[in-house]
DNA sequence: CTGAAAGCGCTAACAA
DNA sequence: TTGTTAGCGCTTTCAG
């Protein structure tokens, strides 16, 4: 027999109805609605699934009839396996599993590595919903998902489309705020460590105009308020380094380190936009035997734990409730009319990472 | 209009067809065999398309007619959230999440929380087969998965059923090694702290009839290995003590190591089913001042990266390839005749958390 | 290269 | 309480 792909479908409810001598109806209803036949029919009903080897009715053809998938998608810029190393984006997808779980929805990741232009998964994709994590505002992907006829909420993204919900943190003001903790501190001489700010690949200091033409939000409005800050106490953006790693990881924070120390020795604070990059800061501060926060002041943007453990000065956001709210918000069956937004707060916590600068130091010992 | 649940669908590929006055099929060719028709009709269905708001062809209805739903499913026996809390967990979603995104597969991630013995999750799944985490042997979910006529491949579970691929490790062999290394030391009097043992909570010391009613085959494989390792130089299980947590949890770990030497001051080594226990139990030994491995030896079992920073004694399992290779075994379109197994290899890593017990060291420098 | 016909398996009015 | 009637939106032989 010219089977289906996978395996036979041993019986379909129409055979089952068919062999039992009753309409489809009832069979659909012993397992849709209990309620609406008799418990023995039903039982009957059942008891020649059994036999029958009838598996309950096929969730796909369900699905196409009810006109619900019962899952949401997630769409991710990164690999999908970054998705479990990343801890920002492990913590945020404990919060949307959470919410996806307490609403009996299933969270379905797909497959879109930032590598591939083909968007066919996100056709695929059999939900309700979307949500997007992060990614490019011209991201291929995201466009796709777009034109799918479903809700849609995205996080840490502005609020490009009509009808789209979003949540994420104030990046610009929290960045603000670690400017202001940094200047305060007497640092004039600032080096910044930033995550990938475009499609294409690109190590080392990222310029002007690159950074202007950042298509990640979340960096763009990070960068922004550090600039903010600093112009409040009349450093100039354009003295400020900014180095760019494609790569987000621990090693990448230490070679970018490296590469804006060696380039821009008088710096007395780097600031990072992730935690991530700071911890690989921190190592390289420590293997060339820079005392932090003595002779160099590090921050980082998460507070993700290991950061913690480290004592790392940063701006923590609340990953879990972020992922939380996007699932609730796509989930919440209300009124979808306009578009609506979740702005969590963030906290400055400042460890034991930043201080004030030799400098400085000498200057007021000076008095 | 009695609009469907969700949202309206603008346009079907049916209604594009009448639009253009050309042929539903020549629709469906444009998107899935572009070479079935002229580049210009191809065009003018893709202008109109884009015309009249038809985002593509309905995945769920495709899913139906081409009977594939492009996503594997996975069953975890614990609540979602968790699966990105813990690092086991974490590290084999990780490997199978790879695998899935090189096939260009979904991952659907089903919601079904042990609470629950609601198994409509898995019924309603849109998925080509399933992959099963670590369940209960009678876990409700579990059985239903077996009910769906998709291919499944089990993690950490023995073969128990008929045409279900299998991957795992041998984790009784790897206990006995441990236990061999751990008798080797000179330690007879040894503790024990592991996970839940069955569906019920229940959190203390496990008698042998709960040991052997055990329905986690992984936790009775590593206390089956221990036994044996104790048998060898005759230590007699039933002078075992074995504590039991139901949370998996660092600080389950330190309240069951408290319990444990609370009620057995005369233990010298503490073997962890797993690196969590483990290192809630170094937790407890720090706590109240005992020296370890001086004072006390404890072992873990997996190789969490947490452990090995710890110098935690344990057993390293390759979490990730596990994954990995229950992604593989599912996707392989081979001959699905008989049931594969992959077990994979083990390791024992021998950390600075184990050494010979003060008793034996005295004895020993009587010479 | 294009079209007509035949369902995939199920659910939801509505009627009996 | 049960059955009848229509599709959900799409793909796919098989003819033209």
């Amino acid at each position: 027999m010219s089977g289906p792909p996978n395996i036979r479908r041993p019986a379909t409810l129409a055979s089952l109805a068919a062999e039992l001598g009753v309409s489809r109806t009832t069979v659909s209803n012993a397992y849709n609605r209990p309620d609406q036949l008799s418990a023995p029919l039903r039982a009957r009903v059942l008891e020649a699934a059994r036999r029958l080897g009838y598996p309950g009715p096929d969730p796909v053809a369900r699905s196409l009839r009810t006109r619900r998938a019962g899952a949401v998608g997630l769409l991710l810029t990164e690999a999908l396996s970054y998705a479990f190393r990343d801890p920002v984006a492990t913590g945020f997808l404990e919060g949307l599993a959470l919410a996806c779980e307490r609403a009996g929805q299933g969270l379905l990741l797909v497959p879109a590595s930032p590598e591939h232009e083909d968007v066919t998964a996100v056709h695929q994709a059999g939900v309700d919903g979307f949500v997007v994590y992060s990614v490019r505002e011209d991201d291929p992907h995201f466009l796709a998902v777009l034109q799918r006829p479903v809700p849609t909420v995205v996080c840490d993204q502005p609020v490009g489309v009509e009808g789209v919900d979003r949540v994420g943190v104030d990046d610009r003001a929290a960045m603000l705020g670690m400017a202001r903790h940094v200047t305060a501190l007497g640092h004039r001489r600032v080096g910044v460590l930033c995550m990938r700010l475009g499609a294409q690949r690109s190590d080392g200091p990222a310029s002007e105009a690159r950074q202007a033409a950042a298509t990640y939000p979340v960096q763009r409005d990070r960068l922004a308020g550090l600039r903010d800050g600093l112009a409040e106490v009349g450093v100039s953006w354009s003295e400020v380094p900014v180095h760019e790693r494609f790569e987000h990881s621990v090693d990448a924070g230490e070679a970018a380190a490296a590469e804006l120390l060696t380039a821009h020795p008088e710096i007395t604070a780097i600031v990072c936009t992730s935690d991530i990059l700071a911890l690989g800061a921190l190592r390289y501060a420590v293997q060339r035997g820079l005392a932090v926060p003595d002779d160099l002041t590090i921050t980082g943007f998460d507070g993700v734990p290991e950061g913690g453990r480290a004592g790392l000065t940063t701006v923590r956001q609340p990953v879990r409730e972020k992922g939380r709210a996007a699932g609730e918000l796509l989930l919440e069956r209300g009124d979808r009319n306009r578009p609506r937004q979740v702005i969590l707060p963030t906290e400055l916590v400042i460890g034991t990472t930043s201080r004030e600068p030799r400098v400085a130091q000498r200057f007021f010992s000076g008095w």
